[in-house]
RNA sequence: GCCGGUGUAGCUCAGUGGUAGAGCACUCGAUUCGUAAUCGAGCGGUCACGAGUUCGAAUCUCGUCACCGGCUCCA
């Protein structure tokens, strides 16, 4: 099976700050994916020629499609009546430990063309034995070889799979292994093809290994940011009544929202950006403009119909729909006043809310949701202006990766192809070159990690997606910056150039914060809920050791100060003991806790204590609110 | 949308055909305490929803919904 493109990506990255318990670096695992010669490379793909083995002894009808290693370990598709359930594992793990005790020689067999297509007729592919039906997958696939190309069978013990290899010497090399999980897959991933069962293993050199993989995937469920954002209190969903993918954001959440947003609009105001604000709705006639309708319908929430009068016996002139992208109403804006060459660059920006109906199981926590707020912007601008604005989106990207503390990412060039240009891609067969060679040169200039993927282009023009990874390995798609030459054009959107001549403006669509949904996401997985201080919900909790007044008062007096300045902070005045409010505050990954007592009355100080990093001991209290406050301004990691 | 799994109190979970349980959270009372849980009492569930089987259903069957793991798709 070929490795998607992404999968590909990931090879040409300098890594750096994993932490210890990841079993594997983001490249180690590409190689793993990737490459034949990495040893776990083939211990995976061999333990999946085991596993196949093992069902086959159990079922002998199965029929077996793909099975490749993956990330974590490997898969075997096969299509069987018998429907595998968890509670068929041991049996299946058994049968592969035998296979594995008997240690067969993995023997690599070259065929020809017409002898692998024999032997699959015959059924004898992917099988212990001859059998009276053929290897329909394992024939399918040898129709997709390319004559060029060595047709290999390998063979352990009974087994015999059409392979490319290569694989361990001998099935005794497969240190430890173990099935994981059950899903379905399409065959070939396509729909339309029919569903496959699919049994996911994993398997490593020792045992130990095996135990640390399973130690750090224990380890990547703790920094879950669903199961995080529940405990911290940061939004909710109410699949019943609100729906499903429409998440509730929580006061904790929303603080950590709008310091997004504030460091947006400095960002952006710094920059030349000026904020607009447009509404969620849209009629049905700018859809089809736009685009969205003919292209986008399937991600877009059904119409709102509202009358309909003897002169739209359709309705249409009162359809409207829930907008799924922010550019139409911008390019609105645009088209609001005459434009002349002195006012391009424009850079609208709106954190504009957009709903798209994604599929039902596509929805995953924070990640996948149908509302979504964009940390959006477009830039108008001429086409000499171009490379500089794109190269400022660019910098603003590496600005804000710099203060989260994301130290590897990666920008995906998506580009047309030309053989598909008026179906997928607008024809414009000069445009797309011309464009795409802009933004060529801006990220080889700017010496950003990139590559380079034809075909996946917006329909409007070639963009960048930016892969980020969070702290337990996650790969996520933050970000998204795109050229558009066409949309401009079917809005009618024109400047007078310096010889009063009407142009057609480029358009920049850039989201460097993304979403906040999907930013909120991968930031919570990233800090594993320990936000820092600029950024938690809640940045100080004042901790009284004692209800008595002036203890209280005293503590009520820091509370009042540094809300004063805008501090989100609490005080708690509960019945609990110290040590009890110190462990509620811990658990709330509070970042702050200053305690105070009788002592701290007295001395004018603060006993400062920072969750993760245990208590500091007492500071003056001048001290201490003014490290807050310059913590907070100058968003410290 | 498709395949599979799961659904019991706000949370984590026990309960497999016979009167719905525990811990934490929450409320109230007592406790006045110096760096990760003070004590006691109380409140809290139409067992996801709907139908069916049964004298009797959280428990068995079917359907629906949601969530989880994948596939497809994507910010």
């Amino acid at each position: 099976m070929r490795p998607r493109n992404h999968d590909r990506l990931v090879l040409c990255l300098s890594h750096s700050c994993l932490p210890e318990y990841m079993a594997e670096t983001p490249e180690e695992k590409a190689t793993t994916r990737n490459d034949p010669t990495n040893e776990l490379y083939r211990i995976r793909h061999s333990c999946a020629h085991v596993l196949a083995t093992a069902i086959l002894r159990l079922w002998p009808e199965a029929q077996f499609a793909a099975g490749p290693p993956v990330e974590n370990g490997f898969y075997y598709d096969l299509e069987l009546d018998h429907r595998i359930t968890p509670e068929d594992f041991p049996r299946i793990e058994e049968e592969m430990k035998k296979e594995i005790k008997a240690n067969h020689l993995f023997e690599r067999m070259v065929v020809s063309r017409d002898e692998a297509i024999r032997l699959a007729e015959e059924g004898r592919l992917a099988s212990l034995a001859a059998r009276s039906v053929p290897s329909k997958f394992k024939l399918d696939i040898i129709h997709g070889i390319p004559a060029d190309e060595e047709i290999s069978l390998y063979r352990n013990g009974d087994f015999t799979d059409l392979c490319a290899g290569p694989h361990v010497v001998r099935t005794g090399n497969i240190g430890a292994f173990k099935l994981t999980a059950l899903a379905s897959a399409y065959y070939k991933g396509n729909e339309r093809n029919p569903q496959l069962q699919r049994v996911y293993g994993t398997a490593f050199k020792t045992r130990r290994d095996l135990d640390a993989y399973f130690a750090m995937l224990e380890e990547a469920k703790k920094r879950d940011h669903r199961k995080l954002g529940h405990e911290l209190e940061l939004f909710t969903f109410d699949p019943d009544d609100v729906g499903p993918g429409l998440p509730l954001w929580l006061p904790r959440g929303t603080a950590v929202i709008e310091e997004l947003e504030k460091l947006a609009k400095e960002t952006e105001f710094a920059a030349g950006y000026q904020r607009v604000r447009t509404p969620h709705v849209a009629k049905e006639s700018m859809c089809l403009r736009s685009g969205h309708l003919p292209y986008y319908k399937e991600s877009m929430f059904p119409p709102m119909q509202l009358t309909e009068t003897q002169d739209d016996p359709d309705g249409a002139e009162h359809r409207y729909y829930l907008k799924a992208m922010n550019c139409p109403h911008h390019h609105k804006l645009y088209a609001a006043v005459p434009r002349s060459y002195r006012d391009l660059p424009l850079r609208l920006a709106e954190y504009g809310t957009c709903y798209r109906y994604e599929q039902s199981g596509e929805l995953f926590g924070l990640m996948r949701v149908r509302s979504m707020q964009m940390n959006d912007a477009h830039i108008y601008c001429t086409p000499e202006q171009f490379e500089q604005e794109f190269t400022a989106v660019n910098e603003m990207y590496v600005k804000y990766f710099k203060i989260f503390g994301i130290e590897k990412y990666l920008m995906r060039f998506s580009t047309h192809d030309p053989n598909r240009l008026g179906e997928k891609f607008v024809g414009e067969p000069e445009l797309w070159l011309q464009t795409e060679d802009m933004v060529r040169r801006v990220l080889q200039r700017s010496g950003i990690d990139y590559i380079e993927v034809p075909n996946e282009a917006a329909f409007y023009g070639p963009k960048i997606d930016v892969q980020v990874w969070s702290a337990i390995g996650r790969e996520f798609t933050i970000a998204t910056n795109q050229v558009d030459f066409a949309v401009p054009q079917r809005f009618g959107l024109v400047y007078k150039d310096r010889e009063n001549v009407e142009k057609t403006p480029l358009c920049i669509h850039r989201a460097p914060l993304g979403t906040h949904e999907r930013f909120i996401g991968f930031l919570i997985e990233h800090y594993a809920g320990n936000f820092p201080l600029w950024l938690n919900p809640e940045q100080v909790r004042i901790l009284p050791i004692t209800t008595e007044d002036a203890v209280v008062d005293y503590a009520k007096s820091i509370h009042q100060e540094l809300r004063r300045h805008g501090v989100r902070t609490e005080l708690d005045l509960s019945a609990d003991k110290v040590n009890g409010k110190i462990l509620r505050a811990e658990q709330m990954k509070v970042h702050t806790m200053f305690v105070v007592g009788r002592r701290d009355l007295e001395a004018d100080s603060i006993s400062v204590r920072v969750h993760g990093k245990g208590n500091l001991g007492a500071r003056p209290r001048e001290a201490a609110v003014t490290d807050v406050l310059t913590s907070i301004r100058e968003r410290l990691p």
